[in-house]
DNA sequence: TCTCCATATTTTGGATCCAATATTGAAAAT
DNA sequence: ATTTTCAATATTGGATCCAAAATATGGAGA
């Protein structure tokens, strides 16, 4: 399917590492709060520490861990408050990116993203939760990234991973399937007809049903 | 003045590296695009390799480095487009944080920019560039902190950051420093007042002018 | 029994050493 | 003369080792 497909190891050890750990994190396998014993990781992941204590500074500076001089680094967890402020950047960086998008969008663009709802229904259908996620987030990627702004993409990309955690939970519920599932088409129709207003709208939508859904996932008092 | 002053050595050797690589490239003395030779670094800084490659981790994670495997780091180099980016997000996420800090100002908030605002004068009218340079920062992050949104303030931060470089040459032209304080002058009004539109507009002003004066400082064709 | 302090153990931060890759330069072949 | 190949060198990536700090343990005193 794809040439440097997902079971191949990156090229040095800390890009390894770094993959295996954001996955670890971003699937809850990692809690949140949970502490990272350096020597147990480096061993279980057969490097030195050296490469993972790199990976963890840049996962620091995405804000999936965090980081005490002498102390250590802990998954990062969420407060409420942490999750909404989240959400509300997304929510001003991703309007930007669709309304760019949507003037630029190329009809390959859009047989694209119609390729990956296709992956996005057949995982709801299936009720397959990992998948259901990885497809949910190459759709909205693949839309972010027709803006023309990496920049703007990474940022958006990095708000995503720090929330995925939370997120994983969100699609156990079938009915929330569904509901992705309608509202990504929605939002296809939308962009088809060049309508920016209602692109947005959709997603907003969405976002403000998921933040919705998550706080009840939430620890108690973080 | 302040109780950890600005000479005090931070407490790991990572922290104090991560510190002045921040200062060498925001002040333009590591020049963009210049290769980062880590030996010879670290000896300049009197500390292994290992701290340093931490430090540049961190960095690489804010944009002001870039980092290909095997062949080692770079300070970043900002294309016109990429500059224009950057400023477009900025232009996104400080109006939210400006119009959250309108409606939670204190007074004491208040009498805090008014300080820092008169270190911005005093520095434009002693034409100390780099003293310029920091009031006016803090002036900013002063208020961006205001709106009680930590994430955000820290993703504005770190745009500041990434444009350091080509921002301190800003501040060579007097015109500029006379302009910055004008501005201000007009913001803390707004804010004084509680106009958060008028607040916005002034600081979409003061970018604009920036990004338009940057625009012939850049490299011909990077 | 509880608290406080000294000590032992664990864990992180940093330095040095070795391996793997990239770059450079020179020699050889066309 | 130009290009290609191959070796020498330089530089990064990673592993191991040591030092410093924090945490856990245990005992003495109130």
């Amino acid at each position: 399917m794809n040439p440097d497909g997902a079971g191949r190891r990156p090229p040095t050890a800390q890009q390894f590492v770094l993959a295996e750990l954001r996955r670890a994190i971003t699937t809850g396998r990692l809690r949140p709060g949970a502490p990272i014993r350096q020597d147990a990781l480096a061993e279980e992941l057969q490097v030195s520490r050296v490469p993972l204590r790199e990976a963890l500074k840049t996962l620091e500076g995405e804000g999936l861990v965090t980081h005490q001089a002498h102390k250590g680094y802990c998954v990062a967890t969420l407060s409420l408050d942490d999750l909404r402020e989240v959400y509300r950047i997304r929510e001003l960086l991703e309007e930007e990116a669709v309304r760019r998008a949507v003037v630029r969008l190329t009809d390959a663009d859009l047989d694209r993203l119609e390729a990956v709802q296709g992956d996005v229904e057949r995982a709801a259908a299936a009720g397959d939760v990992l998948a259901m996620a990885t497809a949910n987030r190459v759709f909205h990627m693949t839309l972010f990234d027709c803006a023309g702004m990496p920049r703007l993409a990474r940022l958006i990309r990095t708000l995503w991973d720090s929330t995925d955690a939370y997120r994983s939970m969100y699609y156990g519920d079938g009915g929330n399937r569904e509901r992705v599932v309608k509202e990504h088409r929605a939002t296809l129709d939308a962009l088809r007809r060049r309508a920016a207003d209602e692109a947005v709208a959709t997603l907003n939508v969405h976002r403000d049903h998921a933040v919705t859904e998550l706080r009840s996932l939430l620890p108690a008092s973080p």
